[in-house]
DNA sequence: ACGGGCATGTAACACGTTACATGATTCA
DNA sequence: TGAATCATGTAACGTGTTACATGCCCGT
């Protein structure tokens, strides 16, 4: 029956560092933690609602300037308990991964389809972009050894991202190598990269 | 408006390679591009049946033995098409990924916590297994280098799960080598916040 | 004869995305 | 005053999971 839910685990443990709103919940999904989970704020109002209905987090309201109203939830002990059942049950099964582009690649039989290079090249971009942005994340959160030790879970996966990244990159690289450069059908001269 | 709707081109793909079963297509998911993409066969047969209805694939009944039925799909030339376009389309978005272990991690904020150990090692252990039987399909799929050619991206695609899960367990064996075993972890130090 | 795998389907529900909708505040 | 961002919500739809349901075939 009930599926996951992780998404309310997350809500959880992001209120229990400190009171949020809905729409900074949902900035949080654009910088790290959005490297393994992902919600918009259409899925994060109503779960909040319905959180709350259930006594796992409360809010208060808040009035900035004249009129403008925002609630910040906070967790109620009950939804401290549950986050901590959530931490403390062992994580027996990876989460499946989805990557459209493995896919695609998956179809291309031929090594010498003349496809390969660009897709490939294409894909390292994105990558390298990601990872560039993930060190600057990095540089900027985790300079000091105090900040390590204060955020240590945060460093942990901000590590297995740029990890991650690096090998993606790693292995697009090595494909690359074996893809034949164009040669037959465009210029013929080596591809260039903008 | 549409989502993307990535399973009907996978099917479209599987099927072009060769007509299948709806049965066949299901198991196509529990081996090598289950690392990429999934499906029930709960999703499959609806969706086959709503991509016949759009002329993209269609079936003929084999009978095995007495009375047993089975709908052996192929794609139509609309399907063939369809799937050419999304292969020649460049992929321009990663496909944001979900990793519910990464996210309990992000709330273990301290160093010293009891509990880091025992979810490192656990997951290193889901991992390693994981590892392992990735392996065992890449010896016995591409032992020889034809046989590399004749699938190339499939042959590229199990590398890149190998590689990535084998980061994966770097990644967990150097969180773990910083990660207090047990014993002096939960002592008399500055306990846990909650 | 029976258990495991082959084979196909539906129903109910949960999760997630896109689009629609509205209004306030801040800064240039 | 206009644009970007803050702030909260709903509606419609598409995707994915779990459970229910049925029956045949093959090997032991």
């Amino acid at each position: 029956m009930a599926q996951k839910n992780v998404l309310q685990f997350i809500i959880l443990g992001l209120l229990n560092e400190q009171p949020l709103t809905g729409y900074e919940l949902t900035k949080a999904f654009d910088s790290d933690i959005g490297e393994f989970w992902s919600a918009r704020h259409s899925q994060i109002y109503p779960l909040l609602n319905r959180m709350e209905g259930e006594r796992l987090i409360t809010h208060e309201t808040e009035v900035t300037g004249e009129k403008l109203e925002r609630k910040r939830y906070a967790v109620t002990p009950v939804g401290a308990e549950m986050l901590t059942r959530w931490l403390n049950e062992p994580t027996r099964t990876i989460t499946p991964g989805k990557d459209e582009f493995a896919l695609k690649l998956y179809f291309i039989s031929d090594a010498s389809d003349g496809r390969l290079h660009v897709m490939l090249q294409t894909q390292l971009q994105l990558h390298r972009s990601k990872l560039e942005h993930l060190e600057g994340q990095m540089k900027s959160k985790f300079s000091t050894d105090s900040q390590i030790r204060g955020h240590y879970g945060h460093y942990l996966i901000l590590n297995h991202a740029i990890r991650r990244e690096t090998e993606y990159c790693h292995w697009l690289e090595d494909a690359l190598a074996s893809a034949p450069a164009v040669a037959d059908a465009d210029t013929g001269t080596g591809a260039k990269r903008s």
